[in-house]
DNA sequence: TACTTTGGTGAGTGCTTGCTCACCATCCAT
DNA sequence: ATGGATGGTGAGCAAGCACTCACCAAAGTA
């Protein structure tokens, strides 16, 4: 009798270190998104993950520790920067910068790791400048590099490369900020938009 | 004798209500800008525009209250509509750009107001929407009506308006959202940056 | 079986938070 | 002068915060 009750009492099979990390830092995730790192509580994320506050600073020393284990792991940009390279050293202008625009405004695209990003960089996490620095800057490295090089050749119009790399991803990050923060409806398809703010972007406006 | 310590003692000579409103509010302002609303106490203000806690709660029924009548405060456009009316009326479509994005990036902007418009929508702040759909939304909406009209003018490619209109906003907002929040430093001058984000804008980077 | 390690918790701790309250001080109108 | 309105405060309250601690329970291991 004892022993049945002992065993069905407390009994969801203990989950190994690592998953508990894994799910913490899931959980810690969407709520870090939608309310901040000061707007969420650490019971809130114990709760969400489904255990106690208390396990959640056996794996963490402090809610600080949670925030930047998750950002670091949050950080994943490999596979566009090979096609993107790729792309470029064929010259192939268009395909470039649909696939940059893509990525960011693509159905799929996770909304949660542009909300950690615009919090973390305004509440001023150390983390923040690594994060932009680091991987956000790759690109903007990248793209102005390759801008410069095309005005080099005499295919581009000779415009400050910098500031037009900055204004081309400034049309997609502005595009999620309106569409996942805002919440503004999208009034073409993903792709439609891409495809008009690529050939806005190459052309420009006015009718030549 | 007893009168002039009476005189010296305590002598700030009284603030009226209306005054101490505005300090309380131009205190707060750069708090929630750099903190957040979660991230700025009331203590803090109060020290801030160099009053008691108490006195705080005496003009603000709650703290929500302070940073509604802070927001609603701060919305003010004026100016810079008619002006852009005014370009728009006479078919000056650089000059239109360039009043536009000026506003934004000129060396005077208060980057204190792009920051509390960024928090206020990222905590999800009812002002946030009023501010967004009012104020921000007369310039989108304003900038795509004339795009459409100088498309169907033939003055301009057949883009679709409302992303052209959003694009050119997201290379200020971008740009902004650089300086201001992340730190980057200036590359070129305010002019010359605006100078260079109209000229790609309306002519595009390809080489015709 | 016994023992160490590891997963897991309830019940706190001290501190900070938004907010209140009783009270004082100064102004202005009568 | 005097009384009501208005500007102003120190002390404190209940709730919430990040974080801790003593302790239990289930595995692995000998």
């Amino acid at each position: 009798m004892k022993k049945i009750a002992k065993l069905v009492r407390h009994h969801p099979a203990r989950t190994s270190g690592h998953q508990r990390q894994a799910s913490l830092i899931s959980a810690a995730a969407s709520l870090f998104a939608t309310n901040g790192f000061r707007g969420t509580t650490t019971k809130q994320i114990a709760l969400a993950a489904g255990v106690s506050e208390a396990l959640l600073f056996k794996h963490f020393p402090t809610k600080h520790a949670l925030y930047t284990a998750l950002l670091s792991e949050k950080a994943d940009y490999s596979g566009l920067q090979e096609a993107v390279e790729e792309a470029a050293a064929k010259r192939e202008d268009k395909r470039l910068f649909m696939l940059l625009a893509n990525y960011r405004i693509r159905k799929g695209a996770d909304p949660i790791l542009f909300r950690l990003l615009l919090f973390s960089a305004l509440e001023g996490h150390e983390m923040s400048d690594m994060f932009f620095r680091q991987q956000y800057r790759v690109f903007h490295d990248l793209l102005a590099g390759y801008i410069r090089q095309r005005i080099d050749e005499g295919a581009y119009r000779p415009l400050d490369p910098l500031l037009a790399a900055r204004a081309f991803f400034g049309v997609i990050v502005h595009h999620r900020l309106l569409h996942d923060i805002l919440g503004f409806p999208m009034h073409l398809t993903h792709e439609a938009t891409v495809e008009e703010y690529v050939s806005l972007f190459m052309n420009g406006l006015i009718r030549q």
